[in-house]
DNA sequence: AAACAATACGAACGATCGTACTATTTGTTT
DNA sequence: AAACAAATAGTACGATCGTTCGTATTGTTT
């Protein structure tokens, strides 16, 4: 997205920014976008507070810049090796599985950061909370256009709400990375019946 | 639970406990058990600090008397009507329907109380983690009796995996509460859409 | 080498956090 | 009325919060 910066002061402040952002994620999928606090994050990475935020300006913005840099390791992890396949079923079972990888995998430490930074801020109106659900809103509906396009492709009945699967599939998922965080070891396999079960049920070919 | 209190001093002192208790649900709710101070919940009902905290000890033993607090009016408001009816399908659909409406009818302001604190302790060790975890079992396995139930009166299907149809049915209500409060306005219609699909795909009677 | 620009630091600010300690008030018991 | 018990209040503590300001360091440009 970046282009290339030869400024080696430029350089130095995008490589603190880059570390300051991949130790906030995964504080805050644990602790959570409020428990990121800026002398806990300096500390941690030996910089000073002062320092630090000097590169957000505030902390609501370093916390919309964490957002940000969640979504692109999303992006990275989920998303980006999905679209190497096919649209259609194929994609699609890619997304899903790729998702329950990402959660119990702990590509993030506290598992799915937006499911934790999503409940955090569901209920307090704000820019964190549109940011957070525009990235839901973005992940429900990449899910949704994919099982329209298998649909398109013959895989899928044509009868089927691709909203309403999408809704179904996705709610496996977030169930999946909540209650194994709670203790249930058997809480992925269930997701990935479910989603099987789920996807037979209106499979075409 | 508590027997009659006749001494006025000890009433005084629940009173209070009740009316902290009750503010700290709904403030917890969207702010979090972090978000949940001492502090703030002395000043809006007008108490000092010191006599609220007396009456908890620690703000952990605040948190966890606030999960208490949280999980009888959950009782009172999904479960206790739902046990009126006779176990099987329609108790069943009573406890989801009256869920839904639990968290439309936003009986706590912040959506369901659980779904914020538990994402919220998910991934941070301690007894408030296991309360919330233990609470969200009791709840899953709940649905799992009463679909066992259902399956004995013979009205759902006896291959089912009670704890399966479990799943999907409460990973349904999450969702629903989530993106209601992430702005989607059709969620709740698409959540008992998806559960009425869902037990009809089961159902024998 | 001098001027400039971006980054990083150190110190301090007022505010709030959870908690502890000491009165004071309110109600009961003798 | 006196002694006692429970609830409530007042004050202060050290720690941490987000933010601001002045200064030093690092790198580039002229």
């Amino acid at each position: 997205m970046d282009q290339q910066v030869t400024d080696g002061r430029l350089r130095r402040g995008d490589q603190t920014r880059r570390v300051v952002l991949g130790r906030a994620v995964d504080v805050a999928s644990v602790d959570g976008l409020d428990g990121l606090s800026i002398g806990r994050l300096a500390g941690e990475l030996d910089i000073s507070k002062s320092g630090l935020i000097a590169h957000f300006g505030t902390k609501e913005e370093l916390q919309l810049a964490t957002i940000r840099a969640a979504r692109a390791i999303f992006v990275t992890t989920v998303i980006q090796p999905a679209l190497a396949h096919p649209p259609g079923n194929e994609r699609l079972r890619t997304l899903l599985e790729g998702w329950l990888a990402y959660s119990s995998d702990r590509r993030f430490p506290g598992g799915c950061f937006f499911a934790r930074a999503s409940h955090e801020y569901a209920a307090r109106p704000g820019a964190v909370r549109d940011a957070l659900a525009q990235v839901d809103e973005e992940w429900v509906r990449l899910i949704a256009e994919t099982v329209a396009q298998a649909q398109e492709a013959g895989e899928i009945e044509p009868s089927v709400d691709p909203a309403q699967l999408a809704f179904d599939l996705t709610a496996f998922l977030d169930a999946a990375n909540l209650r194994s965080l709670l203790g249930d070891d058997s809480v992925y396999e269930r997701a990935y019946r479910s989603m099987r079960d789920r996807l037979e049920s209106v499979a075409l070919s």
